[in-house]
DNA sequence: CGCCTTTGTAAGCATCTGCTTACGCTTGAC
DNA sequence: GTCAAGCGTAAGCAGATGCTTACAAAGGCG
């Protein structure tokens, strides 16, 4: 759920959605973005402290890919909490319906 | 998806959660923070324009509730990155079976 | 009307973010 | 060993963020 905290910028965003169409090296993920590469390297750190990617050295290059885990970690957090509710809504009206309330 | 600009706020999950077992007004869900009241006015008003909640008015108190769609919308996203990047790791492992690569 | 409850808003402030430029480190090639 | 490629890190800065206190607005009640 960590990943949430992490996920709230735009450009982060889109590098996910970049790499989850394969692995790719930090400059060729920066070539994707009118930032700095500094500024792509920085974000990339940001993602792998959260754990929604994973570094792998390829000689100078390094090679990011998503973890799904910690995306599928949060977006159980999320729908789990939109289930929750729908559950109470449930409740609520059969409440009414029988004239509880 | 715009919900996830607005998550990576713990104070503004944990509203979520509480929310998630029933509406309730400002000042209830004020009541489990620290914060002082005005700072949880302001989560709840961000919450509100980022789409996660819904307000509506009882006389002096204003009742706030999960719009579960927004949670839902948010949560495919990040599942729907989770099945691509699997779906590309499917592909390159077939690939290397096959001597492809 | 006068007053209390409930809540949002304004102003101010310390801190966090995200960006840029400059620099340093590591690896592979010659 | 020397050089270039590829990347991370440091420093600095403008702007966003989250908090607080003080205040104002709106509705119910005597």
């Amino acid at each position: 759920m960590s990943a949430l905290d992490v996920l709230a910028d735009p450009t982060r965003r889109r590098i996910v959605e970049i790499l989850a169409d394969g692995e790719l090296n930090a400059g060729a993920i920066a070539e994707h973005f009118d930032a700095s590469r500094p500024a792509i390297s920085q974000h990339l750190g940001i993602l792998v402290d959260g754990g929604v990617l994973t570094v792998r050295r390829d000689g100078t290059r390094r090679i990011y890919h998503l973890d799904a885990a910690a995306l599928t970690e949060a977006g159980d957090w999320l729908s789990a909490q939109a289930t929750r509710w729908n559950r109470t809504l449930d409740a609520l009206e059969s409440a009414l319906d029988q004239g509880e309330i």
